[in-house]
DNA sequence: GTATACTTACTACAGTTGTAGTAACAATCC
DNA sequence: GGATTGTTACTACAACTGTAGTAAGTATAC
C-alpha cells in the first residue's frame, strides 16, 4: 500500500462519491449506479476499485463470497486537498484569487451569490 | 495537433504560467525561471514545451537557431478551464458549492473576506 | 452431480506524464 | 579549420490511467 495522495483521477471521482454516498459498497453497486447503462465493463470499475483498495484509500473486506468497499478518507478532505491542488497549480497559491474568480465569473447564479452572502455575515458574526 | 484540452498536468501548469508571464519565451528561459537551481534537466522541459506544442497549447516558431514559444490560450481560459474541471468531477457540478466551500473553509484570510464582500457589493449594484 | 451464473483475481495493453539521454547541426573560439 | 558550446530533434523508459478480457472458484438450478 503506497501513500494515499487523495488526488484522485477524473474516473476514481466517480467511484468515491459512490462509495462516499454509500459506505460498504460492492463493484456492482458501484457500477450499476455510475454506469446504469453498461457504459463500462464490470471489471473495469473493479480495477478502478482495486487500485484506490492499493493506493490505500478504499479498503475491502470480503464477507462470505463478495468484497465489499470503505473510504478510508473522507469526501470534506479530499475537496479540500483538490482545492488546494487547483489553487497552488492554477491560483498561485491563493485561496483567495480563487474565490474572487469565482465571484468575477459568470458561473455563480443569484442564488449562490445570495448564499455566499449570508455566508460571510456567519463568518463575520463569529469572528 | 490533437484537439485542445486546456486541462493541464501539474508541470504543464509550470510551464504555462512562465509563458503567460513572457509571450515568446524560449525553452531556456522557462528552465531557468522555474528550475534556477536545474532541479530538472534541461530537455525535460523541452518535452514538456513540445508536447504543449502537439497538443496545440503553445506554437513554436523559429528564429534563427531557436526556437520561440507563445502560448494559444490565455490563463484566463486555463482558469476558468480547470476550475470547471474540478466543479464539476468533486463539487457535482456546482459552483456555488465550491464558493460555500471555500467561505466555509480555513483557508481565506480576513483580507480575502474583506476583498470578496467588496466583489459581491460590486456585483449586487451591476447587476 | 453437472451445467449455468456470479464474483474475484490476475493479466494485458495503449495512451499520458515525468524524466532524461543522444545525435546532429550551427556558432564561435583560438 | 578543428574543438567546444549551445540548441533542437528524436528516442527511451517507467509509472499511472483508462479500459477490458480470462481463469478459477463458489453457488445455484434442475
Amino acid at each position: 500500500m503506497k501513500k494515499k495522495r487523495y488526488l484522485f483521477s477524473d474516473k476514481e471521482w466517480e467511484i468515491m462519491k459512490a462509495v462516499w454516498q454509500k459506505q460498504n459498497i460492492t463493484v456492482k453497486e458501484v457500477w450499476q449506479q455510475i454506469y446504469p447503462n453498461q457504459e463500462k465493463a464490470y471489471t473495469t470499475v473493479q480495477t478502478y476499485m482495486d487500485r484506490l483498495v492499493e493506493k490505500g484509500i478504499l479498503k475491502k473486506a470480503k464477507v462470505g463470497l463478495v468484497n465489499f468497499y470503505q473510504a478510508r478518507i473522507t469526501e470534506e478532505q479530499a475537496l479540500d486537498k483538490a482545492t488546494e491542488n487547483l489553487v497552488s497549480r492554477a491560483f498561485n497559491g491563493s485561496f483567495g484569487l480563487l474565490a474572487a474568480f469565482l465571484i468575477d465569473s459568470q458561473r455563480l447564479d443569484p442564488s449562490d451569490l445570495e448564499k455566499i452572502k449570508k455566508l460571510l455575515e456567519e463568518k463575520g458574526r463569529v469572528t
